[in-house]
DNA sequence: GGGGACATGTAATTGGTTACATGATTAC
DNA sequence: GTAATCATGTAACCAATTACATGTCCCC
């Protein structure tokens, strides 16, 4: 999924709006930068390969005699973005590579909301899923709390746990609000 | 860091033992592997380089007439694999990538009980700063809960949350043994 | 005798980062 | 005038995966 990540991010960003290349380094830094921040060696090349397939439209635009090349998002580029978006994160993909998974959630605000929904409760689910399915395994393995070789399985539960609780949070704030 | 993750792994691997190739990719799986599994592609050629750096010795054995190469780690190689297990996570790492962390504490249990602990106490020490400085975040973006661009932070708050405190939880094991 | 595990290795491909190259504009 | 920022792009390099190539041993 990894590779893909770019690619889909940046037709994420440029959901809400055209932008150069350049901005969409800084978006990136502002956005999910903390644990996702390409460079422009993937960026531009990326950007072009967009719009050979007809995902985006790069139009040059001169900003007084400085000149920048926009890139506006196709209504094609949209739906594969979308259709990416909705793809719900597999089991494995949760198992402990958070980052792919952060990337996603935070476009997550593009799709209707029953959708989003939907998508939260069964990253919910799987996170409840995997908790109790990480406890069993903690019973068969006898190492003491002590040893380091239990101490990946025990980050597991216990982040596990967080999210699931926290994704429960979520989903009770939008009861709440009755949307 | 990543790309020295596979080279420190192996050489962690071998600190119990002789291994083939083929071992140390079943090793893999078996312990760090849910989060961390690299290929024969990777596992072949870095044996071959820690022998030329002579972290490692391979010798041919052979099992009836099937050969297998097996690699002995040598005190270089040990030293090499310790030291760079003893350079405490960096801030940045912690952040969202857990991964390689991950397979670092697996291996924790190589080192003196002493250094185990500093480093646990570090980890711990850290989870609690990036705890309260997300919370400092939190306070200074206006989005509801139900707002996805929140989510990744709030993903971050609660997992070092529980990170910290589970952390926490291991140093008192070990104040309880009292070693 | 065939499938599956054991065992090693390489070549092709992929995809990313770093560093380089270039040049305009703005603020001091 | 010079440093920082804006702006784009590419070539060299690196590291990893996939697929391929090869062959043995063991059990059914």
């Amino acid at each position: 999924m990894k590779q893909d990540l770019v690619q889909y991010s940046i037709l994420g960003l440029l959901m809400d709006g055209k932008k150069s290349g350049y901005d969409l380094k800084n978006d990136f830094k502002n956005s999910v930068g903390s644990f996702y921040a390409p460079s422009f060696g993937s960026i531009y090349p990326i950007l072009k390969k967009h719009e050979k397939n007809g995902y985006v439209i790069g139009k040059d635009e001169a900003v007084g005699k400085r000149k920048r090349t926009e890139y506006t998002i196709t209504s094609l580029g949209k739906d594969t973005f979308l259709k990416w978006l909705k793809v719900p994160v597999a089991q494995h993909e949760l198992q402990y590579s958070c980052d792919d998974i952060l990337v996603k959630l935070y476009f997550y605000r593009y799709l209707p909301l029953k959708t989003r929904l939907a998508l939260i409760k069964k990253l919910k689910d799987m996170s409840f899923e995997n908790y109790y399915s990480l406890i069993e395994c903690q019973k068969e393995i006898s190492f003491p709390i002590t040893d380091s070789r239990r101490w990946p399985l025990d980050w597991g539960v216990v982040s596990f746990y967080a999210y699931a609780k926290w994704l429960e949070s979520i989903e009770d704030a939008y009861k709440k609000r009755g949307d």
